[in-house]
Formats: C-alpha cells, sequence, structure tokens
DNA sequence: CCACCTGTTATAACATAAATATAACAGGTG
DNA sequence: CACCTGTTATATTTATGTTATAACAGGTGG
C-alpha cells in the first residue's frame, strides 16, 4: 500500500502514518491478516526513521489495529466485537466535529449527506 | 460558561480550551456577539497562564469563531456563510474517524444514529 | 490627565514530545 | 549460522507547550 506523508504538516509522522493505514482498512486496501511491511522496510520506503514507523505499529497495536506475530512481523488484525467499545471511542471526536460542522452553518442533513457518501465510498472500494 | 480542563489529558490545554469553547458555541451556551472572558480572567479561573489562554483565543480568531473588539476584547463571531470551506475543513477529519469507526465494526446505521443524537442534543440546548 | 482594563508582543526558562542516529538483543526462519 | 522480525536502550536535535516577568498600544471611565 502507498504510503504519502506531508513532511510540513503539522500533524505528526507517526501518526499520519497511523491514519492511512487505518484509512488503508477500512477502504479494503489493507486486508484481516495482511502483512505490513517492517520496520525498516517501511522506514526506507518513506525516508524516515526506523522508530518513528515503530511507534506507529506501536499505536496501532494498542488502538487494537494490528498484531505482532515473531515469525512474520505486523499484521492487519481488527478487534471489532466490542460495539460498545468502538461507539465510546468515536463519540468523543465526534462531539468535536460536529460541534464544529454546526458553528460553521453545516445542517444536521448537511452531515448525513457527508456521511453517506464517504461511508458509500468506503463500501465500493471493497468490491475491488 | 464553565470550563474544565483536564490536566492529565495528553490534549494540549490551550486545544481543551478552543473545543470547549467551539462545543459551547454549538450548544448555545455562548452565543454570538458574546464576550469571552479576558485572557487574564479566564486564565486565573481555570489555574493557568495568560499565554495559554491567548494562544487559543488566538487560534480561535484565526479559524473564525472568535474576533477582537479593541474595547470589549474576544467575543463569539463566528464566520458561517462559506458552506463549502466548511465542508472541506469537517470533511478530512470526518474520513479519518468514519475510517476508524468502520474498522472497528460500526454500520453506516450506527454513524447516522450517533449523528443524529448528537444533532439533537445540540439543538435541544439551544430553547433553553 | 490618570488609573485601569483590553489584547499583543518580547524574551527567557523549563518540560515534554517528535524525530533521528547508532547500537544491541531475543526470537524465529531457512 | 546468517538473516529477518520487533523491541529496547541511549543520546542528540528540534519543535511545541507552558509558565514567568515585563512591557506596549489602544480604549474606557473617573
Amino acid at each position: 500500500m502507498l504510503i504519502e506523508i506531508d513532511f510540513s504538516s503539522d500533524e505528526a509522522i507517526y501518526q499520519q502514518l497511523c491514519n492511512q493505514i487505518i484509512l488503508g482498512i477500512a477502504t479494503s486496501r489493507l486486508t484481516d491478516g495482511e502483512v505490513l511491511p517492517s520496520v525498516r522496510q517501511m522506514a526506507d520506503e518513506i525516508g524516515i526513521n526506523m522508530h518513528t514507523v515503530n511507534k506507529a505499529y506501536t499505536v496501532l497495536r494498542q488502538e487494537g489495529f494490528v498484531k505482532v506475530d515473531r515469525r512474520r512481523g505486523a499484521f492487519v488484525s481488527v478487534d471489532d466485537r466490542n460495539k460498545e467499545r468502538a461507539l465510546r471511542l468515536v463519540e468523543k471526536d465526534m462531539r468535536v466535529l460536529l460541534a464544529e460542522a454546526r458553528c460553521r452553518g453545516l445542517s444536521k442533513k448537511d452531515i448525513l449527506t457527508l456521511v453517506n457518501r464517504i461511508y458509500d465510498e468506503y463500501d465500493s472500494v471493497v468490491k475491488d
């Protein structure tokens, strides 16, 4: 999977890396069980330090998107059984985001349309 | 408006402050034109440094939630005319958040329900 | 005019986090 | 045994967040 980092962004590199991998999983460009490049290989490809990749993998592991097999390395393994927990995790960020949206004049309908569009977009990629 | 800061959070204080003010505007606990406490007063109330509050106000001003009147100080003034821009600003964060939600097993319906609930919650507070 | 309130700016100091660099280690593979 | 994993350790550099002290310009009310 192609990873693109914006080095002029104010967002941390490891955070951008985490987000892109999560986006990759959501759009099925990364499938369950798929092995991620090793920390050294990924670092070389992107042109960053090994430890920065390692931090991203560690965070992904803690957040339940990745597991590590001593033989193969890091691979995609999403814990999607606990829906209550998932909702709790998403809700706080959603509150802030919807507050901003509402302040800026976006209606509930505007947001529902946006959510529908993005979700459908993710679903359509699955069929590749 | 009551501001509560979690000093053990990994989120920056000025960022928490920004978020709470935006949440305040969205729920109409802060109304358009309403004057915010001065940077020194707010800092005293919360128990933080003046510059931390000033940074929050500066960010809010840059993001179009606050303006400054030399006579009165900072006051709520949301630029909600540019819906295209608003959608663009929200979309990127929404993509990441929905990707995480989708990975964790939340369906489109789950998210739409959540959005409806939060938006209605914001609307209901308006009527106070 | 003068004290007092705004936000703003400057400068310094300190703590923390991010990113890089070099190196080593334990476990598994072929 | 060489080679691949992730992991750990240590050090350095850089950027950011927070605090501290101080001063300045503009506006307000006595």
